[in-house]
DNA sequence: TCCAATATACCAACCGTTCGGTACAGTGAG
DNA sequence: CTCACTGTACCGAACGGTTGGTATATTGGA
């Protein structure tokens, strides 16, 4: 039920949208301003910390949004293959079909670990444990379920990156759909 | 032999390292003068159009040196293993370890994508065209060596990304060493 | 003499940030 | 009920500095 969102919460979604489309560098104030519709100085009322802390605001939301659409429904109940498809739509739907890139990748380039030191790493740290939790509990090892975490981080940011360069989402849906095979623990 | 480098190249080469450190936005006029040792104006000798030329220079070299460094040993004579494990070597010192990123990865990200359209495009369809092609050559049928080279750079440039994120180049090792096996027509 | 190469000086535009200020919705004392 | 006060939300204008880029002058080797 969609109460009432605040305005701050609004310009936080704007904002994360914006560092998704441009990155950290080329999101000036002015294109964070024009896609929030507040005016710079509006945005130091915030953010007082201007644009790090406009940076950490957004990987906040995008850690959550991931857990919604992705973590929780794996670890959610019903039949394991219902849940994987359940988040392999998440993920779709998340990075829009493979059109949308990953903070973790965007926060790791150019002034960005100097803005935000350790913002990436603990994006990409919290995703790798809950993915390790969830491929733990299908079945692997401790040690396995780790790199098996690993290499669907890997996967998923390749395919964007990949996808990105070529302007065609067709390698996003085809990792999309390696995926499940992948976190579980039956593989041949 | 090549043995006295011009000063252009050597720019370019100064070039090409910093753009792989900073990314495109971040890479300023005053940081890759200050990277190639050259004044302003002679950047703009070696570089009429600025940063948009150096941009292409840089991608230019840096498909040269992938050549060099992973598709020819790939090619090359002797035996299969062999070439892998050149190939792997290559790879390793070419992403200096999983430290350095890929301007796959970097010129599709903020301006770099408006001042040279199509660069990081055309980069990694060349390196897709010569991967499915060695594929092809090692037993794989034509479709199949396109999915797998597109598997390799995804899980090249994902290594890549996770690497930078984690300050860490144990994801990039692991997945050179998953590399062959991939490449490689007798799998499972 | 010629011309590639470099230096110096400069530009308008934009950067992230800050300032001074307005509008307005509470709130509590009288 | 009123009115001074407070806090939140927001803005236009400007800050000092940097951006990518240019124009002009000088250097030095062939």
């Amino acid at each position: 039920m969609p109460v009432i969102k605040s305005s701050r919460e609004e310009a936080v979604d704007a904002i994360m949208k914006e560092f998704r489309k441009s990155g950290y560098d080329a999101a000036s104030l002015a294109r964070l301003s024009a896609a929030t519709g507040l005016g710079k100085s509006s945005l130091y009322h915030y953010f007082p910390n201007g644009k790090e802390d406009m940076a950490k605001a957004a990987g906040a939301r995008a850690a959550e949004l991931v857990v919604e659409a992705v973590i929780e429904p794996l670890t959610g109940e019903g039949d394991l293959k219902a849940r994987l498809n359940k988040a392999s739509a998440g993920l779709s739907k998340f990075y829009n079909g493979g059109k949308t890139s990953c903070l973790v990748d965007l926060f790791t380039i150019g002034e960005a670990e100097a803005a935000a030191p350790g913002l990436a790493k603990s994006m990409a740290e919290a995703v790798l444990r809950a993915l390790a939790s969830v491929a733990e509990e299908s079945g692997h090892a401790k040690k396995q379920a780790k790199l098996v975490a690993e290499r669907a981080v890997i996967e998923l940011e390749g395919a964007l990156v990949l996808a990105r360069a070529l302007g065609s989402t067709r390698p996003f849906q085809r990792m999309l759909s390696r995926l499940p095979e992948l976190l579980l623990a039956n593989e041949g």
